[in-house]
DNA sequence: GTCTATAATTTGATAGAC
DNA sequence: GTCTATCAAATTATAGAC
């Protein structure tokens, strides 16, 4: 992978996260790296393989981010991606790249949808396996739900608190009061 | 408001909850109708202000639908809210329209911004109330986002069973069992 | 209210030279 | 790897007739 390359996943992805699928494109991402959008296609030959590659990209960072650490409680595992959620907001007020993809999944090419589906499925089934307990499932959906839910309202309020209300409470042993 | 204005507003709507901002275009909305593109203009001026009347019509029948029954506990008023944006998904697997909007804030008209914000806020100030307690806000803040994020795993995972999973940790007094 | 016609722009993508 | 040149299509919007 060429630097020209990164350069240009680092753009589309930004731009994704802010606007959505429809929000770059190949003229406008050459611009901002310096080239003309017919160089975008020696990197990658379509839009849609272009979104793919940023979100098998986004994935693997996000899933590195949340790592299970020794000896872990259930509580530092929700809180591992809640600080992985939050620090993506707090560095540029965007959403998650596959939450904004998983709601305009009427509108993406298959082999995107198919990436969002994955890394879905790939953090829950991290997350439950960390919770654990017999509702670890619908536990791990809630929490992944509750952050991507929460990066909506922080931008539909214009509020970052708006994330750590709705975070709060995912950790009912303290209902949402930190000690 | 005629009734081609109301269905060119429950087209826009549909296209909008399944594909985002970008995801309709007056061209298509008029195909769809059986009129021309310059016709839809003299219902609606331009694209942003159709997108406002449609969110408008959205969140009062949206706040409808959840309207406050006489004595009603705080987990009525929890369950009227995901009642309501479960029957979205159930009908036709779309997004709620100031969820998607809210995580395309990036690409919209200010005044589209400002009406799903409006949206939100009251929203959460209405259940708010009805849940009342210290954590009123933080509850409430709590439960729309989960429900929106809910919303993003069902449509993901192409499982309307991810919402539910998501959704079942929202009454912690069942802990995620329902009676 | 709807039409024809059209302007001005943007888009994804390709062919082929260097 | 980048370029020029270009295509075919789609987009929002307007002017003005009926």
């Amino acid at each position: 992978m060429s630097g020209t390359a990164e350069r240009l996943l680092d753009l589309a992805e930004a731009h994704i996260r802010d606007r959505g699928y429809a929000g770059f494109s190949f003229r406008e991402l050459a611009a901002e790296v310096g080239i003309k959008s017919a160089s975008v296609h020696h990197h990658f030959p379509t839009k849609a393989a272009m979104a793919k590659a940023v979100a098998e990209r986004y994935a693997k960072r996000f899933l590195a981010s949340v790592e299970a650490k020794p000896d872990e409680s259930p509580d530092d595992a929700i809180d591992a991606y809640r600080g992985a959620v939050r620090r993506t907001i707090q560095q540029d007020g965007r959403m998650c790249l596959c939450g904004i993809l998983g709601a305009e999944a009427g509108a993406l090419p298959p082999e995107v949808t198919a990436e969002v589906g994955s890394f879905f499925r790939r953090c829950i089934e991290d997350l439950a396996g960390r919770v654990r307990g017999p509702d670890a499932y619908a536990r791990a959906h809630h929490v992944i739900a509750t952050l991507e839910g929460g990066l909506i309202l922080a931008r539909a309020c214009g509020d970052i608190g708006a994330f750590d209300r709705a975070a709060s409470a995912l950790y009912p042993s303290t209902d949402g009061r930190v000690s």
